[in-house]
DNA sequence: GAGTGGTCTAGACCACCGT
DNA sequence: CGGTGGTCTAGACCACTCA
């Protein structure tokens, strides 16, 4: 265990435990060299850990002070559905329950920057966790002619892997909105819930390097099997 | 503007653009500094600007590596009320609808750590942007005896603020969940939206020092006027 | 064994802040 | 002015990887 990271965890502890309060200076950066056998740059690399997760602030000229935590602010993060899962301790499958070629419905169409009567692919996956159904996925992509469909990718890779693999696009950047949604008459049965059920719907753009789109489409999870989590964790002590 | 910050530029340029493509393996730190003329400490410092960025990763013995973007992953960042508003170009206001203190009901006693009949003060608010109604705020925390109730400073303030001001526990740590919900029938006309509707719960627990519940209780945001955006960014060009 | 990233040191100069 | 954090240097040792 590195010494600049003991240091991180004494700090630390002395901030949670409330030895030292928000608003406290801690020691001068040569005062914790002095004090811990440090040089002056390993301290710093401590103090910058800290202030990385917004535990401490630093101010030229004056000093560095315990920074009132950030309580009533939340940050969720979503992985790709599979890391998702094992993260969960869940055991993520999926399965792959349609994938078609077909002339683009007019929003559609719109979104992926293609003319009237263009074609996309679309395919939609079930995705499990164990045995229980925890989202659907629906996605569109422009059709590449003469692309083969390869069904077993088509399960496994992510969205944006299916799109390089699949087409000669690639995306590079991403765009996701979350909202709440009512779960539809269609997708009920498939997620094994009643419709009208709460469950959050995760919408995906994904960019080529060009800012067109690459890829759209969504994914609805069930509320009742999937929430978002936002807590401030102690550093870990192996890693 | 340092010369660790130039860099970061320049060999971030160097991957948007392409002339280094994920997988890639970047000049090795040495070289690095032997090209710009840097010091190995600065090339470092650099490096790991763009590491945090999850544009680059290390890996000890091998090398550094160009990433491939995380496209599949999405963040989602909830700001305290008014500055999330604020965030969003919108006119945060916040009317109290309610302030008790009443006998803890079981469920909630039983999160705070209260004895059977120990009291709470509950409070809600309801969460406006300009005159839309975005989201209703129901709150609890212990009682403490001879405290006044400030209303003036439960209008405005965030939940960690009041506690902290209203009782001599100092919360440091949250735990917040996300999870989508249906609209319930007394709180749909405050909504202004029909019961059933679409909405997205937020939950907040306030942890003191000495891990107890220092307060409890959530939001639930209308669906139709609230939602979460992530991006994935190729980069910032300036600051 | 040569090269890599991870860590550490003991200096240094600067802009900034308070007195 | 002296002290602070921000930056930089030119060395060093280590564990690791690869040929």
């Amino acid at each position: 265990m590195p010494p600049y990271f003991q240091l991180a965890q004494i700090l630390e502890q002395k901030i949670l435990s409330g030895e030292l309060r928000p608003g406290d200076s801690l020691p001068s950066e040569n005062q914790l060299g002095r004090e811990y056998n440090l040089s002056r740059m390993t301290v710093r690399k401590c103090l910058s850990i800290l202030a990385e997760r917004g535990l401490i602030s630093a101010h030229p000229g004056r000093g560095t002070f315990v920074s009132r935590p950030a309580l009533d602010r939340a940050v969720f993060t979503i992985e790709e559905f599979h890391k998702e899962m094992s993260r969960r301790g869940l055991n993520p499958e999926a399965r792959l329950l349609a994938v078609k070629v077909l002339k683009a419905p007019a929003e559609i169409g719109e979104k992926l920057g293609l003319e009237e009567g263009g074609r996309v692919m679309y395919f939609c996956r079930l995705l499990l966790a164990g045995d229980t159904p925890m989202a659907l996925e629906r996605k569109y992509m422009r059709f590449k002619k003469g692309s083969p469909i390869l069904e077993n990718e088509l399960q496994y890779k992510a969205f944006s892997e299916v799109i390089s693999m699949h087409s000669d696009v690639l995306p590079v950047r991403s765009r996701m909105i979350l909202r709440p949604v009512l779960v539809g008459e269609e997708d009920g049965p498939l997620l094994q819930v009643p419709a009208g059920s709460p469950a959050l719907c995760l919408e995906q753009y994904l960019y080529a390097a060009d800012e067109t789109v690459a890829g759209w489409g969504f994914f609805v999870f069930r509320g009742d099997r999937f929430s978002l989590v936002s807590e401030i964790r102690p550093l870990k002590e192996v890693e």
